[in-house]
RNA sequence: UGGGGCGUCGCCAAGCGGUAAGGCACCGGAUUUUGAUUCCGGCAUUCCCAGGUUCGAUCCCUGGCGCCCCAGCCA
């Protein structure tokens, strides 16, 4: 694919992976995509996929799938579900290397009670609201815990009572004993298991207390020989409490966490709270909806992988806080789209043309090729009679200056077609033209004049009796501001009223009754779309106008 | 005002002491039976600011300024 073979710039993260294998620090680098199964995917995660599995299949190492499933009361089978599937869908394979973190539940139970051998964790009797207030502030250091100088015993019985299930939510946890005055509050003595009486979407009913992030991550990691660990830049903090686990546990490796600035896209929202939100209160119309940015929307929408890789490897991978343009997104998905898709002849807001001079019932026939720049494609057969639909856009009876479309008196052609002239409107008791009549040019058939006179303007068209109806749905960005998120405002002010309009008259060429879901289109001079895969069948189709063509002359 | 991080063109982003890559956006112009594509050309004497070191600094030092993250029994 064209659009994945530039050559890409370094990274930083590159940069030590290559420093890392030329020292002989690692024979083979290992990554892992870590996501947690609360909810769907969504472009921020397509990021992480694409650098996690895309650094280990640039260096000839391996990438792991690992759901980060710690948290049973927000986890479920139908999120790990749809999470394969997606990576599947960018086109990444983990091959066997398929992890949960609950399938190193018994392990780290067993590190929890090594740690209470050693002195090094206990077990709170404090309610969360009073850890909370003896963990101090960002300024003020913490005070210990009543708790914290428990015997070895005593916290040994009772965090096996807690696994026994003698305690209901709550009412205790394992902390790990750090430093109440550490400047880093995740090292206050952190919480490392907490008791929680549900099943659990992987594991089942074999735990009630479950292992905290920090007390999972690391250790899996470990456990599952990840040589580089990437995440996220709201992650630095845990970095030293990461790095003491592994320190102070009998860990099989030693990983090294890195972090990365997260993908934030203009026009889009992405924290998971704000999408669900987005659902619940019924603004979208699901995790799919088209204007979700969601793998499961952008790819309903029609969003191609190979658009979707070519955009994380075009924005790069840094450390400072960035927001990426939405056009850098609709470009990708131009440039593959340009390349794959045959054309057609598509009108969405129809204008009902007659050639007054056109017999009545000849019908021509005219060979349109389905890729202007590439013959390899083909051609199809277009048919054109005396009654055909233009788009209304593209007639104007007073034009503004440098319109050069259909207008009263003046030539236009009719793309692969004949040269028309229009030479008169048909308007209802409004005054809007309901009907357009014309003469055509019987010697320029194909489109091409026999005195080499130059038309500037080239319009589309669908024959009246052979065309076909459809639904098209023109999708738009879901906000109206760059930055919905920004700053204490409520990002659904931002909301775009027209982010999908629906055109239910619209009249395409006979080639498209067949349609195949999986083909992308470009409707000529509009842009791109794709059959809706839930929605179009075959009598009633559906379009989803995955994105617009540039348009130089609507930005004047 | 505790700790951590970041600051190179409107938006991303290379650069790692030797005199500012590239992409998107934008502005021209050429070709065009898609106002698309393609193609040419323009677009940071300057790298948050101020000092300092150096023959030479975006890259080193010092001091400022700005922005982001952290006080879940979330990840």
């Amino acid at each position: 694919m064209s659009t994945e073979s530039v050559p890409q710039p370094s990274n930083f993260l590159r940069t030590i992976i290559e420093d890392d294998l030329a020292c002989g620090k690692h024979q083979v680098i290992v990554t892992r995509f870590p996501p947690e199964p609360n909810g769907y995917l969504h472009i921020g995660h397509a990021k992480s996929i694409c650098l996690n599995f895309g650094l280990a299949r640039h260096f000839g190492g391996r990438c792991h799938l690992r759901f980060d499933d710690t948290n049973p009361a927000k986890e479920e089978l139908e999120y790990i579900e749809s999470i394969k599937e997606s990576v599947h869908w960018l086109g990444f394979d983990w091959g066997q290397h398929l992890f949960y973190a609950s399938d190193n539940f018994e392990q780290l139970y067993q590190w929890a009670e090594y740690l209470i051998q050693q002195g090094k964790a206990y077990v709170e009797d404090l309610t969360a609201d009073e850890i909370r207030a003896y963990r101090g502030t960002l300024t003020e250091s913490g005070k210990e815990s009543p708790y914290r100088g428990r015997s070895v015993e005593e916290n040994l019985g009772l965090f096996r009572r807690m696994k026994s299930g003698e305690f209901p939510d709550g009412a205790k946890v394992l902390r790990a004993r750090i430093d109440m005055t550490a400047s880093n509050m995740n090292l206050r003595d952190p919480v490392l298991y907490r008791i929680i009486h549900a099943p659990h979407p992987h594991v089942g009913n074999t735990w009630c207390i479950y292992p905290m992030y920090d007390f999972a991550h690391g250790q899996s990691d470990a456990i599952e020989g990840i040589t580089h660990s990437i995440c996220t830049l709201e992650f630095e903090d845990h970095k030293p409490l990461y790095e003491w686990f592994l320190a102070n546990l009998p860990v099989p490796s030693q990983p090294r966490q890195y972090e990365f600035a997260r993908l934030n896209l203009t026009y889009a929202v992405m924290s998971k709270r704000k999408l669900h939100e987005l659902v619940n209160q019924h603004i979208v119309n699901g995790w799919d909806d088209p204007r979700m940015p969601t793998l499961m929307g952008i790819r309903r929408r029609g969003y191609t992988p190979e658009a979707v890789r070519a955009f994380c490897e075009r924005i790069g991978v840094g450390r400072s806080d960035s927001w990426i343009d939405m056009s850098v997104l609709e470009e990708c998905v131009r440039e593959d789209l340009n390349e794959r898709t045959p054309r057609v002849l598509a009108v969405l807001r129809p204008l009902k043309v007659v050639i007054d001079n056109y017999p009545d019932e000849l019908v021509d026939e005219f060979e349109a090729a389905n890729h202007p720049q590439k013959p390899e494609m083909g051609s199809r057969t277009i048919r054109f009679s005396r009654e055909i639909f233009i788009e209304q856009d593209d007639f104007a009876e007073a034009p503004p200056k440098g319109f050069f479309r259909m207008t009263p008196g003046s030539e236009v052609r009719l793309r692969y077609a004949y040269i028309v002239r229009c030479t008169g409107v048909v308007k209802d008791e409004n005054g809007t033209v309901i009907e357009v009549h014309c003469q055509y040019d019987p010697a320029s058939r194909g489109g091409s004049a026999a005195d080499g006179r130059k038309i500037k303007g080239t319009i589309h068209w669908v024959s009246a009796s052979h065309a076909i109806d459809a639904e098209v749905r023109l999708f738009d960005r879901l906000f109206t501001d760059p930055n919905p998120d920004r700053g204490g405002a409520d990002y659904k002010q931002f909301l775009n009223p027209h982010s999908v309009e629906v055109l239910s008259a619209a009249k395409l060429e006979q080639h498209l009754a067949t349609a195949d879901p999986e083909i992308r289109y470009q409707f000529e001079r509009q842009g791109y779309f794709r059959p809706d895969p839930l929605d179009s069948e075959p009598g009633r189709l559906v379009f989803n106008r995955i994105v617009t063509l540039k348009d130089a002359w609507s930005k004047k």
